[in-house]
DNA sequence: CTTTCTATGTAACATAAGATACGTTAGCAA
DNA sequence: TTGCTAACGTATCTTATGTTACATAGAAAG
């Protein structure tokens, strides 16, 4: 396991700290598309993610969802930490976006090591930090783009996240994280393939320049 | 001042860090309507709420605001807590919604206490387990609700914020903050009224049932 | 090859919200 | 009193987005 907590977290933890990890933490890998958590569930261990990527959600009560942000390699889920520090329920829903390695750490272990290690203390607060920031920047999304502007933001993020100029994803998906209709992207999509920005193809989006 | 700390913090901060506080801290008297931080302003104290309100805006390139959420005696701002610790710029705008008092907090001064107090470390992490909240909070009403469950809701917090169920405001105020024009408001505002939820004066609001 | 899904295209319409314009009113000041 | 200004009321129009309905196309299954 030492290799895997090298690459992304070994410069920011001291080895005293590697080695706990090492001793406690447990390896979980997750296919894409698997839910990892939902809302209103209790979560009693927090996740350093290795490779792959997260997709964070919010659901209402309608059952509407909206994608809040992705977490990749070297992320935690600072709401799963916060909601395990302060031993409440879930507030989000997260779905594996690709095939994903975390290290699950207990709770009880997390808050030790917040008293222990200054380098975790610090982890934890960068990670709040972090989490703050993706999220005003939703709200920013929500509050003051349109929904064309919205789609190219999240096509671009798409992109980021996997690595790959082609999306592997239908209208509705794309729908469900805007919580727009399928008809509404359907119509955006097509305004950008006229636009040649990108290339439409069933289950497919080639993005060109956005 | 040893008073002023008392009521909201005494009993969740252990005694010499009360002491510290009482040492190190500085109180400041801020008059309604002041502003107390912009946007790309460098801070280096964080304040703790005594008395008083502070409203937490969002504002883009454009110069368009949206209220993000009230903070109250007892609280703190994370977001400012967030900038300190990353030695980074503000994110947001902070204005007094009534007359507020204040201590000031040296960055230098938590960022030690982090270290030594577990009272201090967890009302850190508690704060922002709270704005995390908050803001999760924020982005539901934007993308779920409609203008008029927004304003709704967003008299209900003024009433709650001020503890009073008539509201000296300006119809133009109100759209600033829902980042919406005046004559929206106006509209929805007059719609209320017709229903008997609300009388309208000129400069004032009452809230009746909503 | 036909059937059966699911994904996509698109028209037609409905609605919430934004924009513009202008009239009215309350309160203050000269 | 008169006049001025900020706040408010309201009509009209535009636009972005949501809704409904239905047609077509591609993939998969039989």
């Amino acid at each position: 396991m030492d290799q895997l907590i090298h690459p992304t977290y070994a410069s920011i933890f001291e080895k005293k700290l590697l080695d706990e990890i090492e001793q406690t933490a447990v390896l979980k890998k997750i296919p894409q598309d698997t839910t990892l958590i939902e809302i209103g569930d209790y979560v009693k261990s927090m996740p350093l993610i290795l490779s792959g990527a997260i997709k964070v959600l919010r659901v209402d009560d309608n059952g509407d969802e909206l994608l809040l942000y992705f977490l990749e390699p070297g992320d935690t889920c600072a709401m799963t930490m916060s909601c395990c520090l302060g031993h409440t329920k879930s507030e989000i829903k997260a779905v594996a976006e690709l095939d994903t390695e975390l290290l699950m750490i207990p709770v009880q272990k997390m808050e030790e090591w917040t008293a222990t290690y200054k380098s975790w203390r610090n982890f934890v607060f960068h990670s709040y930090h972090n989490r703050l920031q993706e999220l005003l920047n939703t709200v920013d999304t929500i509050a003051f783009l349109n929904m064309d502007e919205r789609l190219l933001k999240y096509l671009n993020e798409k992109v980021k996240v996997s690595g790959d100029t082609t999306l592997q994803t239908t209208h509705q998906e794309i729908a469900y994280d805007l919580n727009t209709s399928r008809v509404v992207i359907s119509r955006l999509l097509k305004k950008l393939e006229t636009m040649k920005k990108i290339e439409l193809k069933r289950n497919s989006i080639t993005i060109r320049s956005l």
